[in-house]
DNA sequence: ACAAAAGTGTTCACTATACACCCATGC
DNA sequence: GCATGGGTGTATAGTGAACACTTTTGT
């Protein structure tokens, strides 16, 4: 087997998002080191010897947030190999996507990096290498994911309420639902929610019922986000 | 920058697949040197320098099939990265999904493998590596397409009936549909297929009317595949 | 005329949406 | 009582499955 071939190092690079007053949010680092010291980047690291991809996005997941013991929603979403993305040399990277219940504060990393909850807007950032081609690939993916996978629930603290569920769907898709009917689909779909049974009183208006997680890891029906498919009456 | 990190090759695999006679179909190759010598495997090979991942899948593809000057629907699927999963040393792959429509014969690779259509049944084939993994990964990848992309018209030559799409259809998802009400969804997803206007006589029957594929990258209303939901009375 | 495949019309059940309305709490 | 948010009922429109039926060819 001739040895001609490329060699590479792989990294993983995390999407971290997480719903935050209402908008959707995802986890940026500052570069310490050069290339692109000082820019915005998505976290990430090298793999280990020894080490799968998603154990490698578990660790650094770990590491840059230090929260320790979470089995987050972790889920590869691409990779990108493209020459010249690293000036350092021949470097691919696999995007994961995480979601995490909304977090006091992303605790600075241990790699002293400053780590901060950014707001998802709709175009580039200004990110390292080419993050921001990941970050906008994986807000599409989880916003597909959202339609017909439990992935929403991954955005909250059990035990969570109907409505804290739909703002998550309102944050990642970025339309308003109907409060009514969501609470019906969504209780609808067979292992998607269950309730715990206990309520929950906010300052005002009446004591919201508490869910967890279901079993159901597929969700049939789906909750279909909106789309406009109206043809206009004069032609498109 | 610290160079302890574990280096890789990294390879394309490719899961080139087909409707034969009605039945779905991957492109196998025998391996001609070990590890794995005489099993079958999915067709693939290692990034060359300067080469980007769907670069290298194009150029496997027309290696492996003989085909030159087509551009055939290459979608990335997943990557593999686990440790020990190719005896050789680390080489992570990345797998690509290949839709082809059917050809008289594969013509053997210019590598010398010996390449055939195999059908693809539902359990594992004894394939070389994950491939086994692989390949089941990229089919349900496939199946989830079709909903919502115009993925099965790649499966067809142009013009094609809507009787070959369905069939296309019928082929990957394993169900069978109903020829009217499948007629009317498709051509009423806006740009999904095209007249040409021709017609196609068979042996009997009614001439069928030839269509193109379509402007649209997304198909709305989507065509869900049949999935059983039903809740069992008694329970499942 | 008959068989076979393409394509249309119609019915019926189910799903989505809009929104009126009622419920349960704090003040 | 009143404001506020949670949750249910219900009317209406739209969509999907089932299938009778018509169209267009070859023999």
């Amino acid at each position: 087997m001739s040895r001609a071939h490329a060699t590479f190092e792989i990294a993983v690079d995390l999407v971290v998002l997480t719903v935050r007053d209402g908008r959707l949010a995802v986890l940026l680092i500052e570069r310490g080191n050069e290339p692109f010291r000082g820019r915005p980047a998505l976290p990430g690291g090298f793999l280990r010897a020894g080490e799968d991809l998603l154990d490698a996005a578990a660790r650094e997941l770990a590491e840059e947030t230090g929260l320790r013991g979470i089995t987050p929603d972790l889920r590869q979403v691409a990779t990108y190999a493209a020459p010249g993305r690293d000036p350092r040399g021949r470097v691919a990277t696999v995007a994961y996507l995480a979601i995490l219940p909304d977090l006091p504060v992303p605790t600075a990393g241990t790699d002293a990096a400053i780590a901060r909850w950014a707001p998802v807007g709709p175009g580039p950032d200004g990110l390292a290498f080419d993050h921001d081609r990941i970050l906008a690939d994986a807000v599409e993916h989880a916003r597909r994911l959202l339609e017909d996978t439990p992935l929403a629930t991954a955005f909250c603290r059990e035990p969570f309420t109907v409505a804290e569920l739909r703002g998550v769907y309102e944050a990642v898709w970025g339309v308003a639902l109907d409060p009514r009917n969501f609470h019906r689909k969504v209780t609808g779909v067979p292992g998607y929610v269950e309730p715990t049974g206990d309520l929950r009183s906010l300052p005002t208006g009446r004591p919201a019922a508490l869910f967890r997680r279901g079993p159901a890891e597929a969700l049939y029906p789906p909750l279909q986000r909106p789309r406009r498919s109206l043809p206009a009456p004069q032609g498109d």
